[in-house]
DNA sequence: ACAAATTTGTTCGTATGTATG
DNA sequence: ACATACATACGAACAAATTTG
């Protein structure tokens, strides 16, 4: 146990906070690597010499603070570095993903030709039953999964996207191919749930950390909806920043 | 049992659509009331005359769907109907739960003059150790607990600002009291966690369902900060909507 | 479906030192 | 000097979640 090492007591510091000062310096410093498991609370005890109760009080102040994630029945984390979302009317995945000096990949899991039900029919102005391609991706910054999208485009309109998106899993890429250079954001729905057990399989995460999810509406230049995603993210690796002008 | 009922099996409409169904009649037809809890799913599975999983998978359809809320241990509830919460420039928590034709009020929990920590003074643009009044208000809409607020305000500029809020537990109010009659919103972080027990007891929720989290900065006309709040909101009734322009 | 082992979470109780009035 | 409040630290036991067999 490198973290342990004889504690000053009684020098007017507490014994919690030299130790959370202690894991964090290993933490900033790169010794102890985003996702790496600390160790137990019992292990911990015995290496600093202190009662389960101090190490607790010091993980709590570094859980406070974003630096480790604790979860019960499983152990203690260095936590990821949380990806800045900015939510605005030119919100691209891979050029957010980018800007965060990290890169952008993605994976098709599904692609799949419904048709329209109320709610996707309504957001794309659309009738009800009209062909949609419903597109189910992958996210990743740094090979990390990041996101899950669930993608709706009217076939009418881009009846050869799906050839697109089989090429190259960029939405962006897709829309280009077909004619649409560009697009932006309309509106985006944001809350939280828990997630299912294949969406935090997916995500890489436990079931019992929570997902944010989005809904978002694009459209093309003239205003006319183009694209409904629908998107979970891991809650824990994921700030989403909205700018008001 | 109301609900339950003979089902046409063999018909081409699979049991749990056709029990989903149902269901959704009775919430969207009003005659489920928001909140009210569902019948045991040992219940509805004698009622209708199925096994215990058609009634699961009927009961995870509609749960995905948002129109009820499942809580192991605890029962069904038909869901809530969420606040819509446009995040803005002119973010204000009253104006907004008024606009859902809802009755907004509050209540301060706890009001403490603490010296800024390195992060608020950061985003208030202070040093370190100054003074800061930090206030916790749990807020209301038609008496159903919205959110958990904390607010960080310099007491250099604010003097007064805890007389004020003590009299009227209106932020908006007592920063006009304190001669700052209009402050705009200028960035919103949101992202999601679960609960302390306490926030879950506040907002009563179950401890098991996610929180949103948003960290806000508030400005006056020129820029210069004079707000840093805080805020968690019960994630199934809460959606935070951007518009982009 | 169940049981065991591991790990964190919660709640008791006790004791000590420090700042405050 | 004394009482009080608060944070710190330790000990024990049990609860709850997760993983593994």
């Amino acid at each position: 146990m490198t973290l342990a090492a004889p504690l000053p007591r009684g020098g007017g510091v507490a014994l919690w906070r030299q130790i959370a000062q202690r894991i964090e310096a290993r933490i900033l410093s790169g010794q102890l690597a985003a996702g790496t498991r600390l160790p137990t609370e019992a292990e911990l005890s015995r290496g600093f010499g202190v009662n389960r109760h101090t190490i607790r009080r010091a993980m709590e102040d570094l859980s406070m603070r974003g630096l480790v994630r604790v979860e019960q029945g499983r152990g203690s984390f260095v936590a990821e570095e949380v990806v800045e979302y900015p939510i605005g009317s030119r919100t691209r995945f891979s050029e957010i993903i980018r800007a965060q000096a990290r890169e952008p990949s993605g994976r098709i899991l599904r692609l799949k030709e419904v048709e329209a039900d109320q709610r996707i029919a309504e957001l794309l102005g659309l009738r009800r039953g009209r062909p949609v391609l419903v597109v189910e991706r992958l996210g990743f910054a740094d090979r990390r999964p990041i996101n899950i999208g669930t993608h709706h485009i009217p076939l009418g309109r881009f009846p050869r996207i799906a050839e697109e998106l089989s090429r190259n899993p960029s939405i962006t890429a897709a829309f280009a191919a077909c004619g649409l250079p560009d697009y932006r954001r309309q509106v985006t729905r944001i809350t939280a749930r828990m997630p299912t057990p294949e969406e935090a399989t997916l995500l890489g995460q436990s079931r019992s950390r929570p997902v944010l999810l989005t809904e978002a509406v694009n459209v093309d230049p003239e205003g006319q909806p183009v694209e409904v995603s629908i998107a979970v993210y891991a809650a824990a690796r994921m700030q989403f920043v909205v700018e008001s002008a």
